[in-house]
DNA sequence: ACCGATAAAATTGTATACAAATCCATCTGA
DNA sequence: TCAGATGGATTTGTATACAATTTTATCGGT
C-alpha cells in the first residue's frame, strides 16, 4: 500500500503565475489561436483583475517564447510549427542526456531515495492503468533529476520543454497505450542512477527521449 | 541647425526593456552584489520611473535566472558560482552543436552573406586590433547563425547564454591576447557554411567552444 | 466609389493610490 | 538577558487614474 502522497507543485500560487500558468495551458491546448490578440482588458474581466498582475503574466508568456508584445501593439499569441516541435524533442534529448549525467555525479542520498520513490509510485500506477495519475508522477520523475543536477537554467529550461511536450500531445489519451513501455524506459533511468552509471544513464535518457517523440507522433530522424 | 537625422542602430527601446538591460549587465558584472535585494522603490529613484516599468524588469530578470523575486518578500540577486559557470559552458557548447547543424541546412542565400560580411568585418577589426570592436562582431556573428535556425527556442537561449559569457569574463582585456585565435575559430566554423558540410560545423562549433571556456581561464575536462 | 485627413474610441504605457504583507525597533515579563 | 508580543515603518501586491499611442469610424473632396 501506497502511503507517501505526491508532493503539489507549489500551495498556493501568485496571481500572475496563476494567470501565466492558466493562458500558457490555453495557449498550449490551441484554445488560443495562433496570431490571436491578447487583450488586457479582456483577460481582466475574464479574471476579474486588474491590468497589473495580467500585464505581468504576459512578460513570462513573452520569455517563455508563447506570445510576442509588440510595444503599443499588444500581445500576440505565437503558434508552434510541427517544426518547432519536432525541433524541441531534438533540444529536450540534448539536455536531457546532459541532465542525468549532471544528476549522476551530483545527486545525494537523499535525492535518490525520493527518486526510488517516485519510481515505486511509478510501479504502482502503471499497474492500476490510472494514465492521469502516470503523467504526474512521469513530471516529478523528471523534475527530481533536473533539480539534482544543480544547475537552475537547465532546470527551467528543462521544465518549459517538459510543460510544452505535456500540452502539445493528447496526453491521458495517448499515454495509456504505452504505460509498460514508457514505466520500462523510466526503469532503465532508474537502474543507471541505482548503479551510478553515467553512460549508462545517457543512453536511457536518449532512447526515452526519442521513444517519446515517437509516440507523439514523430518520426524518428 | 538641424540635418537629416540618422536612424538609431536599433530602434528605441522599451522603458522596461532598457531597465532590463541595465540592470542585468550590472548583475553580471558584480555591480550589484549576489544576495543584494533588488527594492522596487530604490530602483525607481535611481531611474527616475514609477514603479509599473520596474516590477516588469524584474519579471524579465527572474525568468533568465538572474533574480529570484519571493512572494511579498522582494527580488534578489542570484550569484553565479563557478561551478554555474562551468555548467554553462557545457549548455551552451551542446546548443551551438545543434545550433550550426540546423543553421547549415537551413540558411538562406541572403543569411550566408550577411555571415560572409560579419566574417569579413571581424577579420578587419582582427587586424586592427581593435578587441572591443570584435566583441561585437563576435556577437553578431553568432546572432546570425543562431537566427538561421529559424528556432526561437533555440535562438532565445543562446542568447542568454552568450550575454552571461561576455559579462563574466573581462572582455576586452583577455580577448586581445586571442584575437588571431579567436579570428580562425570563426574561420573555420564559416568555411563549414560556406561547403554546407553540418559535421564540419558542428566539430568547428564544439572546438570554438571548448576553446573560449578554456580562454576564460576553465581547464578542459 | 475611392483615397486621405481627421476626430473619436479603444488600447497600451506609466504613474500613483490604496491594501496587504513583511520587517524592525521597542517593550514586556519572566 | 532574552524570547516573544506589539505597533509603526517599510515594502510588496493590486487597482485605478491619467498620458500616449494606435485603431477605427467618419467625413469631404476628387
Amino acid at each position: 500500500m501506497i502511503t507517501t502522497r505526491i508532493p503539489p507543485v507549489s500551495a498556493t500560487l501568485s496571481l500572475p503565475q496563476n494567470l501565466f500558468n492558466q493562458l500558457r495551458d490555453d495557449i498550449l491546448q490551441g484554445k488560443i489561436a495562433p496570431g490571436a490578440k491578447l487583450t488586457e482588458h479582456r483577460i481582466c474581466k475574464e479574471y476579474n483583475v486588474s491590468r497589473t498582475p495580467v500585464r505581468e503574466a504576459f512578460q513570462k508568456l513573452e520569455l517563455d517564447g508563447l506570445i510576442q508584445i509588440i510595444p503599443n501593439r499588444g500581445a500576440f499569441v505565437i503558434g508552434l510549427s510541427r517544426q518547432d516541435i519536432e525541433d524541441m524533442y531534438e533540444l529536450r534529448k540534448a539536455y536531457e542526456a546532459i541532465a542525468v549525467r549532471w544528476a549522476v555525479e551530483r545527486m545525494t542520498e537523499q535525492e535518490f531515495e525520493e527518486l526510488e520513490e517516485a519510481y515505486d509510485i511509478m510501479e504502482f500506477y502503471t499497474q492500476k492503468g490510472e494514465a492521469e495519475k502516470m503523467l504526474q508522477i512521469n513530471m516529478h520523475f523528471h523534475q527530481l533529476i533536473y533539480s539534482a543536477t544543480k544547475n537552475r537554467m537547465l532546470q527551467h529550461v528543462l521544465t518549459s520543454y517538459q510543460i510544452y511536450t505535456k500540452n502539445t500531445k493528447v496526453s491521458s489519451e495517448y499515454i495509456r497505450a504505452y504505460l509498460d513501455e514508457v514505466l520500462d524506459e523510466h526503469w532503465q533511468i532508474f537502474l543507471a542512477f541505482k548503479a551510478k552509471d553515467k553512460d549508462a544513464a545517457t543512453q536511457a535518457a536518449i532512447r526515452h527521449m526519442e521513444n517519446g517523440k515517437r509516440r507523439a507522433g514523430f518520426d524518428l530522424d
